[in-house]
DNA sequence: TCTGGGGTCCTAGGACCC
DNA sequence: TCTGGGGTCCTAGGACCC
């Protein structure tokens, strides 16, 4: 019998840290970290940081004295970069296998034929893609998706391992699994660790140890499916063409509180202007809309959930004016004038093929062809320009709510007047 | 003073129907 | 006085991920 077929997770190391030290030569032997919208929270550290202890998603202004003390370089998030680095990095993986499932902007499974020797595989991979992109990245090589997500981080933690991790059942893998805690589980978070924990179960062997029916009376469907792949029988599809997107969110947090329905409007506009753009790029229509606004959760004394409003469409549709329309309806209900708003935000969902709409009566065929028309050209104009080259009057024109971004990098590979230039 | 954004899946419980 | 039960659909909320 054939050896079972393996599956590689290729995953960025660093990845946003990784972008920018690709066009900033300078960061490289710096320690560096990437910032949220609003340049409040760290999303991405180099490696010096995570040795120092910083952790995922703390608040910028609780390390400022480190940042001073370490000389931490800092980035404001520049997501067009980050993303056109990612199709690249999509491209060079694809030469390298026949099947591949793309999970997120720096993660990618790998579908290896298993008469193709995996370590001198992952490891060219991993050289080509250095090479051609300028990213690190990690290999974890296993039979399941769970393990493979594993291996990647066993190989990110070990130097030692050039960046690829193999699994193997041995009684090297044995040992680790005795010491390594649930939480390194895929799909084992903060809370279900904690349950675990204390239900006596602290390493990944105890929980591959205790019983199915246990898990799947305690931790549901999900549960056993994660303990199922940890045995190595695959529960996980390999999706290699994108299931159609189930729902479109835009959503930013002000630079200071606002309370005026003009700002709130200029920004409700914003969001839809991108949402739709999002749409009309996938060819999808939305059947639904939901609008949010919330106060700032971190002064209001009892837990604020943010209120929200939905509308159903009739017809669905990618039509940016008519979402602006039903988009306004729904703030002017909303809207409370003597609250002070700290994020607004809009959800599309039940989202579907423009194709697969019915047909309407003729004139509202005609009607609906110009409104495309007049979309298509806006988006074609925005795409060869620069987002927001042209857009709607009502999402205002100098955004006095928006945050601020004060470290951004040059859009270097998406815009011709940001281009690096070489003397 | 300052605290991100964008997704998915699952489940429990209510509404409704027969 | 006694007052069913099963199925389905929808939604909100929780948990997770990057």
């Amino acid at each position: 019998m054939p050896p079972p077929p393996l599956l590689a997770l290729v995953d960025g190391n660093n990845f946003f840290c990784s972008c920018e030290r690709v066009f900033d030569p300078k960061l490289r032997f710096l320690p560096l970290i990437v910032l949220s919208n609003n340049d409040g929270c760290v999303i991405s550290r180099s490696q010096e940081v995570k040795d120092l202890g910083i952790p995922m998603g703390i608040p910028l202004f609780k390390i400022k004295d480190q940042i001073h003390q370490h000389q931490i370089q800092i980035r404001s998030t520049n997501f067009p970069l980050y993303n056109d680095m990612s199709q690249r990095l999509m491209q060079t993986l694809k030469r390298f296998a026949v099947k591949n499932e793309i999970y997120s902007i720096d993660e990618s499974f790998l579908w290896i034929p298993s008469t193709i020797p995996p370590r001198p595989w992952a490891l060219e991979l991993r050289a080509k893609i250095l090479h051609e992109t300028g990213l690190p990245v990690s290999v974890g090589v296993a039979p399941t998706k769970v393990l493979a997500k594993l291996s990647n981080r066993l190989a990110k933690k070990r130097p030692s391992t050039a960046g690829v991790w193999i699994w193997e059942n041995n009684r090297e893998t044995e040992s680790l699994l005795k010491i390594t805690p649930c939480e390194e589980i895929w799909g084992i978070g903060g809370k279900l660790s904690l349950f675990l924990k204390t239900n006596g179960i602290q390493t990944i062997s105890e929980f591959i140890a205790t019983e199915r029916g246990w898990v799947r009376q305690h931790l549901g469907v999900t549960g056993e499916r994660i303990w199922m792949e940890l045995h190595q029988v695959p529960t996980l599809g390999f999706e290699e063409t994108p299931q159609l997107q189930k729902s479109i969110l835009c959503s930013r947090s002000f630079g200071k509180e606002v309370s005026s329905l003009e700002e709130l409007k200029e920004a409700i506009s914003t969001h839809l202007v991108s949402a739709a753009e999002k749409l009309r790029s996938q060819k999808t229509v939305a059947g639904a809309i939901h609008l949010f606004l919330a106060s700032n959760r971190f002064k209001e004394k009892k837990s604020s959930t943010p209120s929200t409003l939905s509308h159903r469409l009739l017809i669905p549709t990618d039509y940016t004016p008519a979402l602006i329309e039903i988009g306004f309806k729904l703030l002017e209900k909303l809207y409370r004038p003597d609250q002070k708003y700290k994020k607004a935000g809009i959800l599309l969902s039940d989202l579907q093929e423009r194709n697969h709409q019915q047909l309407h009566w003729f004139e509202e065929t005609v009607q609906e062809e110009k409104q495309q028309r007049l979309m298509e050209t806006m988006d074609r104009i925005n795409r060869h320009w620069g987002c927001e080259k042209i857009t709607l009057g009502s999402s205002g024109l100098n955004k006095s709510w928006s945050g601020k971004s004060s470290q951004r990098s040059p859009n270097y590979t998406t815009s011709w007047s940001e281009l690096p230039l070489v003397r």
